[in-house]
DNA sequence: AACTAAAAAGACTATATGTATCCTTTTAGG
DNA sequence: CCTAAAAGGATACATATAGTCTTTTTAGTT
């Protein structure tokens, strides 16, 4: 249960290779497709959502390609994960308006809400440049 | 992301109504169906489960119906959850042997081991005791 | 202006998972 | 032996996941 997609996954990989490279160096989908290992097209997709709300920056065209849209210390890897998978929503009666008709009475609610608050709170605490390989 | 399944949600339901019973009531499977507002027959497959790993007891026959396996303090949300959805895998990598060839260099590895640790921990702090509406 | 490179956008497909339902079998009591 | 109730198995349908393909837009090059 639980468990991220390969959605999640991939774009986790390739965002954070992103990260690994020089800030300014634009880089080819198909180039970063192949060094995480993630079917281009795909990844295509995901990009696509990436740059929408500005994770990323693309380039079309000749020379075109892909720059991290901030600096890696500055996104985290909640940013990242609901930027593809949405919210981090451990039972439907956690989102406001509680979609639950049992809220009220239903002392489960708070766990949930606990669960989800513990989840997001370890995921905005790691940001990508602690996940990218490099020194320094 | 991250959503319990109504099988998930159904099983609690069903199990804190049990839990919220005298421990030596039978009762139907079709009144707490109906009590908590679950399709009989699915209802029916998870207690199934239940019953095999001992968090319910189950009675055949004329006069048959379920009964908590344990008391209501000595059963976690965590048990009730892991027992129908699985276990808490936030990402494929955290399953041991490692399922991601990745593992060793990868640095998200960690962080998904920590998600787990934290959605366990919170749900393992809960009794089906704290989650009846019983008082005392 | 024409050609080429590259991302964006949209339609489409296949497979897996989730959400059940139905029917038959087993077990137990009256 | 009849009835009540859970167990087990097969099936059906809907939705989500995972991925592909084609066309369009944008931008640099010749």
């Amino acid at each position: 249960m639980m468990e991220l997609t390969r959605k999640g996954e991939y774009a986790i990989r390739g965002i954070v290779y992103l990260a690994g490279k020089p800030i300014d160096k634009v880089c080819l989908l198909s180039d970063i497709a192949a060094a995480v290992d993630v079917p281009p097209t795909f990844l295509a997709k995901i990009f696509q959502q990436f740059s929408k709300i500005g994770l990323v920056k693309s380039f079309r065209g000749t020379g075109g390609g892909f720059l991290l849209g901030r600096a890696p210390e500055n996104i985290t890897l909640l940013e990242v994960v609901e930027a593809v998978e949405g919210p981090i929503i451990p039972n439907r009666c956690v989102v406001s308006p509680p979609e639950c008709e049992r809220s009220g009475f239903c002392k489960v609610h708070p766990v949930w809400k606990r669960v989800q608050g513990e989840v997001r709170s370890v995921l905005a605490g790691v940001t990508l440049k602690e996940l990218t390989n490099k020194e320094h």
